[in-house]
DNA sequence: CGGATTTGACCGGCGC
DNA sequence: GCGCCGGTCAAATCCG
């Protein structure tokens, strides 16, 4: 690459951070090592890499000379200026754990006490107190492994907040009776309604049984009542589908993998492996891998599943990140699926989350309907489940339009072929908008997304001036903690409106959400940054990272399983 | 030799 | 009922 035009390249990804046009880079790689070197920068306390314009400076014509060195300097401080953002957030991010942190204290607190309290009114109550304790375990349970890599910060920050009131309590309670519903599997718990079979594998710790594999006679029966809403027509699992480039078989996302099967999806010529996680025997997440139709070099990976077990910490972020997707899509297809029309918890979460800062963004568009189901192989593999896509690829969307997404621009209209049966959504934690952070643009690490749950087009976008708004208090965690805070004054507040309600609930009932935006926050800032993949954490920030970083092709196996495999195992 | 992968067979759901 | 298709099993094979 010439100097002449490496530097004006790397000078006009910083200046298009401005309102530059995203879709200027015409090859990703090139651009992938762009931004890398910009993240680099942003890891080091000087700016080396920006001031290379060495090698071909003599050719040069004084007044080019002059150009550049402007361009250099801006450069440079709109370099400084973002890395001060991005300490920033770091530092917001890091209150925002210790925030999570004293809450949950707090939580366990309040459970402790309810027990206590118990204990001393029903003496005879040791049923009720042994249930309970459960409970309380069961509760632990879920939060380590719904939120496993926060667990680093457990027993810090024991600075709590003040006192909870009454209405405190009750809420705690409330959210309490969430977590008994969803015990560790958040996400099994959360989208499906399990028939009673499923429940029984789920505790068993088989959460994805194929009908043989299920012999539930020896298990308990399922809990009262649980299930009754799911009788009539059991949902299927949420899937969890990550579309990112890579140029390997799979993409290393820290977990440790078996294949167990591989064939053609119809409408694919590429052939799908399915992956089963070992990292515990009876670990019932599987992935199901494969090419895009459309753009080979886009490797499809969807997951099922929650992980029952301890996970590597190059895995955390990955498995925390998409469980908190899948909880996401359970917010908001849970109840879509019987209704038309916008779906009121996701868009009161969305107007909650707005309301503390989170900007999102809601369309109604009835064309972005279509705009997902473009996509053969994907609605193929995600017919019958809720699906949320986590999109990683470079192809930045465009927010503004109801273009089509970036993933489906290639490939003919076959909307209406595959109607899906549960509402395709995804996630948007990137920046579609120009200004949000000079090196964003065209990006691997924000998550593009869209949801569109029954007709409505919901991106969650964040707004140029989100970094800004961090530090005051703009997270989901802290519209929970802002909650609390306001409605202790007096009077008491009235009744939320049910969407307001539902929104407070979905999100501050989900600490797997909380663990998906920060994931995707910490990618954002961190970005691309150095470090293996096996790394130990660097900061507060290692989540999200590595979740970015996780998403890098794996190398090491089944090369022999790469679509276009001879072998494929057709039918 | 043990674990991982391959691959043909099988099963269940679904549409016609 | 039949065929299609996605998903899984499990014996065979590969590989370190």
């Amino acid at each position: 690459m010439e100097a002449e035009k490496a530097l004006p390249t790397v000078d006009d990804k910083v200046q298009s951070s401005g309102g530059g046009d995203e879709e200027a880079a015409p090859n990703p790689k090139q651009d992938v090592l762009l931004k890398v070197s910009l993240m680099g920068d942003l890891e080091k306390p000087s700016m080396e890499t920006l001031s290379v314009p060495s090698a071909s400076n003599s050719a040069w014509k004084e007044e080019d000379d002059q150009h550049h060195e402007e361009r250099i300097k801006r450069t440079r401080v709109e370099m400084r200026e973002v890395r001060e953002e991005n300490e920033r957030l770091k530092k917001s991010l890091d209150e925002i754990m210790k925030d999570y942190e004293t809450l949950k204290r707090k939580f366990h607190e309040m459970n402790h006490q309810i027990r206590e309290e118990k204990k001393s009114t029903q003496r005879n109550g040791s049923t009720i107190n042994n249930i309970d304790h459960e409970v309380e375990e069961e509760v632990d349970d879920m939060v380590s492994l719904t939120l496993g890599r926060f667990s680093t910060h457990q027993n810090k920050n024991t600075t709590s907040s003040s006192s909870l009131t009454k209405l405190d309590h009750q809420k705690i309670l409330d959210l309490k009776q969430d977590y008994i519903i969803q015990t560790p599997s958040i996400i099994d718990r959360n989208i499906q309604s399990p028939t009673h079979s499923e429940t029984k594998e789920e505790e068993a710790g088989q959460t994805w049984p194929p009908s043989k594999m299920s012999k539930p006679s020896s298990l308990p029966p399922p809990p009262i009542g649980e299930d009754e809403v799911s009788q009539q027509n059991p949902p299927k699992k949420a899937r969890v589908c990550v579309r990112a480039r890579c140029d390997t078989p799979t993409m290393n996302d820290g977990c440790q993998w078996r294949k167990y099967g591989q064939k053609i999806a119809k409408g694919n010529p590429c052939p799908r492996a399915y992956y089963r996680c070992t990292g515990a025997p009876t670990c019932p997440v599987r992935k199901q891998v494969q090419r895009s139709v459309d753009d080979i070099s886009i490797l499809i990976t969807t997951y099922e599943g929650t992980h029952n077990h301890p996970l590597p910490v190059s895995a955390m972020a990955m498995a925390s990140t998409t469980s908190a997707a899948a909880s996401m899509l359970l917010s908001g297809a849970s109840s879509s699926t019987s209704q038309p029309g916008l779906n009121p918890s996701f868009t009161a979460a969305a107007a909650a989350a707005n309301l503390h800062g989170m900007n999102m963004y809601l369309s109604n568009t009835t064309n972005s309907k279509q705009i997902y189901l473009s996509n053969s192989s994907m609605l193929s593999s995600s017919l019958n489940h809720p699906t949320i896509t986590l999109d990683l690829t470079s192809n930045p969307p465009s927010t503004s339009s109801s273009s089509s997404p970036p993933f489906h621009k290639n490939i003919p209209s076959i909307n209406n072929s595959y109607p899906p049966k549960y509402p395709f959504t995804s996630l948007d934690f990137g920046s579609s908008q120009p200004n949000f952070m000079s090196w964003n643009n065209n990006n691997n690490s924000g998550y593009q997304a869209y949801s569109n749950i029954s007709k409505t087009n919901a991106v969650i976008g964040m707004p140029s001036d989100f970094a800004k708004q961090l530090p005051l208090h703009t997270n989901i965690y802290q519209a929970y903690l802002q909650q609390f805070s306001k409605s202790s004054t007096p009077p008491p507040p009235p009744p939320l409106p049910d969407t307001i309600a539902a929104a407070t609930k979905v999100i501050t009932s989900d600490p797997s959400f909380q663990s998906a935006l920060a994931a995707a926050l910490s990618t954002i800032i961190v970005g691309g940054g150095s470090g293996g993949e096996t790394g130990p954490p660097t900061s507060s920030l290692v989540g999200g990272a590595q979740a970015a970083k996780s998403l890098t092709c794996s190398t090491s196996k089944s090369p022999s399983s790469s679509p276009g495999d001879s072998r494929e195992n057709g039918k």
